[in-house]
DNA sequence: TATGCGTAGT
């Protein structure tokens, strides 16, 4: 043995130099399309392995292993470079473990631009935008474009335009991605009319962008036409985002005349059929589809599996996880849920026991299931959530609002005993959600409890009382409580508007309302967004101001979104304002074509107004555009 | 060869 090593050693160190990159390419690409296990054999199983093997291999449990085994690796390994200190922060930066990776950005001997890179958009993701720009601003010598761009995009994503313009041009030379990411930032986030403005005023333009606007007029299709016209070439995503158009509409016949004129379609173009079928209530075709599709790939087969175990055809569902090669987070939530919602609760635990990277939605789908269905093994659930402690805080916050969104008032006090033994209560995440669970339950008092009990109070410790307070009713309690909050020199956002005005709102201060939104901007110098003014929609509409609350929304600056409509056609209800009612309804048609309670609702004024036929042509529609009940509600199907 | 995900699935 010991002479065979020299033998091989002395020989040829190219060709043993090659073999272990030879690996590497290997053990890369299992890493890349996350066969996890097959990766591990291989690292296992290599008898020589350099700082690339490990970082192959780090990025692997990075991308799709427990966040522990991955930061275990990085310990153990004998050598790192800069490369496996990114990569273990983008993994902590994915978990949503925020300190951890400041702490290995801190700690770690040298930075390149990615490093930098990554910490900013650690930050952004986590909606801790002024940490972000202190990372920015501390970044030496020349900002690369990458990290600029990361934090455009954060300001972008979070509705900071001015600061995402303000920086674009700050830019040493701002690049397309810069633009790119203000104008997706409007077209996700602000509706089309601003979208349009900044695509005209951009210095240039690329396939990027068109296709940003395409996929921003997403179920209007006659504007989304006429721009894939304009484009002065169209490459696959702009393909798809109008057949995404289509399947949003549930419109397949235009789809799949769209999706066989298509020059080439790649594996998206195939799901978005595939989910497109599922969603019209079509499981043949887009299972005849899915035999079709030239790729193998587990976001399609997941699109089926959700129509099955919408169907309530388990075995079906079962059939295709079991046949999946690669399977992630998305596809294990979702065969959980299935079994949840059919009452199987024994089979979702054993699936999510054997899941290896369980996320947020995996805790909270089998925890609300346990909740509704009466049971809530409390301990086993502790016991489990050992393997990452450090997020310890974070499965309080999901069990609570578990059971706020549930009403589940004895389970979520049951919740609270445990978190007060465990002390985790003093960290502001738990208690906050804590307040709103309360609060959602309806127990505004216990809320106050809380909140008063707790060592410190952030801003959204203040928000979730005044919005409790706000949504039991008690319009003049938010309000003193909004004003010992400014008492204490904590200054209010956005979200603690919302609850203002709502309080308003509920209390019927109708004059105190107009005050806080006409100068929101001033005193606070927060910009009105479209919650604010559903808020006072509902403000003037409760208060029988229709003609003004239309007028507001109207001169609104910002495309109203289906909150604002929603809120206009809830006040025409309540004050049999037949007319209107019709033209809010449409808009909310346009925005969310799939949602029942729109239609229903318009469907009830009509026939309240004694509009018999009105009535009876808007459940046609239902019935047309295939629009389903939510899962859960539709009895036996 | 490894890292900041334009479009799809819970």
């Amino acid at each position: 043995m010991a002479a065979a090593k020299v033998t091989a050693s002395a020989a040829a160190p190219a060709t043993r130099v090659s073999a272990v990159f030879r690996s590497n390419q290997e053990l890369t690409r299992l890493a890349r399309s996350g066969q996890l296990a097959a990766a591990r054999r291989l690292f296992e199983e290599m008898p020589r392995r350099n700082v690339v093997s490990y970082n192959a291999m780090l990025s692997a449990l990075a991308r799709h292993g427990p966040l522990a085994d991955a930061r275990r690796l990085f310990d153990e390994m004998p050598r790192r470079n800069v490369i496996s200190w990114n990569v273990m922060i983008t993994a902590c930066s994915h978990h949503g473990h925020v300190t951890d990776a400041r702490e290995l950005f801190d700690a770690m001997p040298a930075r390149d631009d990615f490093s930098w890179t990554l910490m900013v958009s650690c930050y952004t993701r986590a909606g801790e935008l002024g940490l972000a720009r202190e990372v920015l601003d501390r970044m030496p010598g020349e900002k690369c474009a990458a990290c600029y761009n990361a934090m455009i995009s954060g300001y972008a994503k979070n509705g900071r335009f001015d600061d995402a313009v303000t920086l674009l041009h700050e830019m040493p030379v701002p690049d397309l991605v810069s633009w790119n990411s203000v104008l997706a930032g409007l077209t996700r986030n602000e509706g089309m009319s601003r979208s349009v403005q900044f695509f005209n005023e951009m210095p240039e333009k690329d396939l990027v962008s068109w296709n940003l606007m395409l996929e921003g007029y997403a179920g209007r299709m006659n504007e989304a036409r006429e721009l894939f016209d304009r484009m002065p070439e169209r490459n696959v995503v702009a393909w798809n985002a109008m057949l995404a158009g289509y399947v949003h509409l549930s419109h397949m016949e235009e789809a799949y005349k769209l999706f066989t004129e298509m020059p080439d379609q790649n594996s998206i173009s195939w799901t978005t059929m595939v989910s497109g079928y599922v969603h019209a209530g079509k499981l043949q075709e887009a299972k005849d589809v899915l035999n079709k599709m030239p790729f193998d790939s587990v976001t399609a087969k997941t699109a089926l599996m959700h129509g099955y175990l919408r169907s309530r055809r388990i075995d079906d569902a079962r059939k295709l996880f079991d046949g999946l090669a690669v399977r992630d987070a998305v596809c294990w939530n979702t065969m959980i849920s299935g079994y949840v919602q059919c009452g199987m609760l024994d089979e979702a635990m054993v699936l999510f026991q054997q899941m290896l990277n369980k996320d947020m939605v995996s805790w909270n789908t089998m925890i609300a299931g346990y909740a509704l269905y009466g049971q809530m093994p409390l301990q086993h659930f502790m016991h489990m959530r050992r393997d990452s402690k450090r997020a310890d805080w974070s499965t309080y916050a999901c069990c609570f609002s578990a059971c706020a969104n549930l009403a589940a008032l004895h389970v979520g006090r049951q919740f609270h005993s445990l978190v007060v033994r465990s002390g985790h209560i003093s960290g502001s995440f738990s208690g906050n959600a804590l307040i709103s669970f309360y609060a959602k339950c309806g127990r505004i008092l216990e809320a106050r409890q809380v909140f008063d009990e707790m060592e410190r109070h952030d801003i959204v410790s203040w928000n979730a009382l005044i919005v409790g307070y706000a949504s039991n009713g008690n319009g003049a309690d938010a309000i003193l409580v909004f004003r010992k909050m400014e008492a204490n020199d904590i200054r209010p956002d956005e979200v603690t508007l919302v609850g203002v005005l709502s309080a308003c709102s509920h209390a019927g201060l109708i004059d105190e309302g107009l005050h806080f939104f006409n100068s929101m901007t001033k005193l606070y110098s927060l910009k009105p967004v479209a919650e604010h003014y559903a808020c006072m929609v509902d403000l003037l509409g409760r208060a029988g101001k229709l003609r003004e609350a239309f007028e507001l929304v109207q001169g609104m600056q910002m495309e109203p979104n289906a909150g604002v409509w929603g809120a206009l056609l809830g006040a025409c209800r309540v004050h049999k304002n037949h007319e209107l009612a019709q033209l809010a309804a449409e808009k909310l048609f346009q925005l969310e074509p799939r949602k029942t309670s729109n239609y229903v609702l318009l469907s009830n004024i009509s026939a309240e107004a004694g509009n018999w036929n009105e009535a009876e042509k808007v459940r046609f529609l239902i019935k047309e555009r295939n629009v389903h009940k939510p899962p859960g509600l539709a009895g036996s199907t």
